[in-house]
DNA sequence: AACAACTTGCAAATGACTTGCAAAACCATG
DNA sequence: CATGGTTTTGCAAGTCATTTGCAAGTTGTT
């Protein structure tokens, strides 16, 4: 979602990443591209069975590291559940996560505080940054309002939504 | 680390926080306030052995549990690999961290700017943030200077370093 | 077309974490 | 400080997302 319109196809990334082309590749990357979410390996499957068939559950692990290391689509981790792993592509602007805790509704924000973080870091300490894990977790603003009740069960994944912050 | 000298012990803390005082959980707690790195269940597991034989590493897994509800411990993730969790004393600083791909290496930092981004999002989206997960990933600066070499493997854990952003 | 290098499907394996259950420990209460 | 309801523990057996070995199938290159 929010992806740059005139962006290169499935193919010229993969050949500009000096990957291999091959049909699992390309459709992972489209479907990451169409995707209105963030999708895990087992519902990526679940979309890609539906044009291949023929693909299988480890040959959509295998690709999406390899994609992950080539830099064609991003790995994030949300809500405090980090055992499953979710994909976005990695083409789009640079943003942020949080995650309702409750309704497992995912919203995606700008800051430059967290760069700045990264320059003064790197400044500071010498160090390379080449990942950031950055995710806020709570309840969003109707389940804050909801928490009349005492519930705290089904967190079914939802679509995300974008703001910028100030 | 970095513990506050005249914190209550284990045994206040769990009291305080309404939870049964039992053997495996003051030691748990004693465990993590004396360790000098950020420990998962496995190596908890290890230490507590040395001192109480007879605990399984199931009862370490669930009071690590009850201790993070209980707001006694952290839990963090680090690296790239999100797929083990790691625990520190809740008795310190705020802090974030920064691992290194190549050597394990975990630095802390403190900043400002993570609680600024917090309040922004809860003023702006109306959200309640309970956890924010901030990890920064990449090259420590002894190996980015050592970059000449090829390697990218052997990532052992190590003791943790604390900063302050300027 | 011919081949070496890389990918895939399939089935089996991993490994961190969880769970069912009966016995043991905790902590009011009397 | 004995009693007993409630919680916790040890042990053994799961769970489940992700990984891996291998033979067969593809890809990109000469
Ligand atoms: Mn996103
Ligand atoms: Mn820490
Ligand atoms: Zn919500
Ligand atoms: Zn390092």
């Amino acid at each position: 979602m929010n992806l740059n319109p005139s962006m290169p196809t499935p193919e010229e990334r993969l050949r500009a990443a000096g990957q291999r082309v091959t049909a699992p590749r390309v459709l992972l990357i489209r479907l990451l591209d169409e995707a209105e979410e963030h999708l895990d390996a087992e519902e990526l499957y679940r979309r890609a069975r539906r044009e291949l068939p023929s693909i299988n559950l480890s040959t959509v692990y295998r690709n999406l590291a390899v994609l992950k290391e080539a830099g064609l689509v991003e790995q994030r981790y949300f809500a405090r559940d980090h055992s499953r792993e979710y994909f976005e592509s990695a083409v789009q602007e640079e943003h942020y996560h949080f995650t309702c805790l409750s309704c497992g509704k995912v919203v995606e924000f700008e800051t430059p505080l967290i760069a700045k973080v990264r320059v003064d870091l790197e400044a500071q300490l010498g160090v390379d940054i080449r990942h950031a894990c950055i995710c806020f977790e709570g309840l969003c603003a109707e389940c804050a309002a909801a928490e009349k009740r005492t519930d705290a069960d089904g967190v079914a994944p939802q679509k995300s939504v974008r703001i910028q912050l100030s």
